[in-house]
DNA sequence: CGGATTTGACCAGCGC
DNA sequence: GCGCTGGTCAAATCCG
């Protein structure tokens, strides 16, 4: 299952994707084309085109490029549960799902936050998507991020990390990532504000190198160094890094989109977990594959993916 | 040395 | 007005 909620203008509506499945639900069918990943409310369309309207589910995948360029690997990983904000609206939105059905067999409903969960604030006015990814699928996004805070929620026995673009020192957008409370195995990631740029050509300025992972607080670390990093072999690849190695395997969706590669490979791929938000868990998706061959994969996009 | 992460401090919004 | 909470800042620190 999958789920993304769209909040805007108040968090009023939203829509709550949902999917046959995690990693089985990429079914292979998007050569050429977008897998229908997203269906978005007409009112979203204005996230990224004011007076855009669309009903292609090939255009929501356009849609969503600010956020998930390459939408269709991206939704592919897309796992779900109930976004932390929406949890509360969890009943409202079994009661008012009227979605529409994907190709691929996702199921999109649509869901109306009540309103008093909006009160106008400064914060609920920013345009917002929320999506509930499972460990192994926060990899999946393109941008450059970098983490500049992280604080405890209330209520929430993980820390909120935040996150901002960091391919333009003028993009305002953010991400915050925590953990799902109610489903420790997912995370939810929500966004803010739109990039004003173009997919960096690298996801890091620091891009082929790797900055290990380390943490006080996390209880599933190993000392490594004098320093605590997750246990993972592949746990220094962070979420929001652009370790060469991540990014293969990134590509490797795209890829996997393209060539119909197997989707195997992609499910099993490793994860980059900022350490913080892995307290709680102890097991890690790891990759398993040659890392060589992603590498070398990595020429196929070369081309239209990092222009370098 | 450059860039990323960590983390305490600061600030603003909101409820009482 | 006060306290709580979430979001951001920025210095310190780390790493390749």
């Amino acid at each position: 299952m999958g789920e993304v909620a769209y909040m805007d203008e108040g968090d009023l509506e939203a829509i709550v994707r949902g999917y046959s499945g995690s990693g089985e639900a990429f079914s292979g069918e998007s050569s050429g084309g977008f897998s229908p990943s997203f269906c978005l409310p007409m009112e979203t369309s204005s996230f990224y085109e004011p007076d855009m309207e669309t009903s292609g589910l090939d255009e929501l995948g356009e849609l969503y490029k600010p956020f998930y360029p390459f939408s269709t690997q991206t939704i592919l990983t897309s796992s779900v549960s109930v976004p932390e904000d929406s949890i509360s609206f969890r009943d409202e939105k079994k009661q008012r799902t009227h979605g529409c059905l994907l190709s691929n067999g996702s199921r999109l409903d649509h869901i109306r936050i009540p309103e008093s969960k909006s009160k106008k604030s400064k914060k609920n006015q920013q345009k917002r998507v929320v999506e509930q990814v499972k460990e192994e699928n926060l990899l999946s996004d393109a941008w450059a991020w970098r983490k500049y805070g992280q604080k405890p929620i209330k209520g929430s026995p993980y820390p909120r990390s935040y996150y901002r673009c960091s391919s333009s020192k003028g993009c305002l957008a953010r991400k915050q990532v925590e953990r799902n409370p109610q489903n420790p195995d997912k995370f939810t990631i929500t966004y803010t504000n739109e990039h004003n740029h173009e997919l960096p050509t690298r996801r890091n300025s620091l891009a082929g190198s790797t900055r290990a992972k380390s943490s006080q607080t996390k209880p599933t670390l190993t000392k490594k160094s004098g320093k605590e990093v997750v246990s993972s072999p592949t746990s220094n690849l962070m979420i929001a890094s652009a370790d060469e190695s991540s990014v293969a395997v990134q590509e490797m969706c795209v890829a996997e989109m393209s060539t119909h590669q197997a989707a195997g490979e992609i499910e099993g791929m490793s994860n980059c977990l900022p350490s913080d938000l892995m307290s709680g868990t102890g097991t890690f998706p790891v990759f398993t594959g040659d890392f060589d061959e992603l590498l070398n994969s990595q020429e196929f996009f070369n081309g239209y993916l990092w222009n370098y």
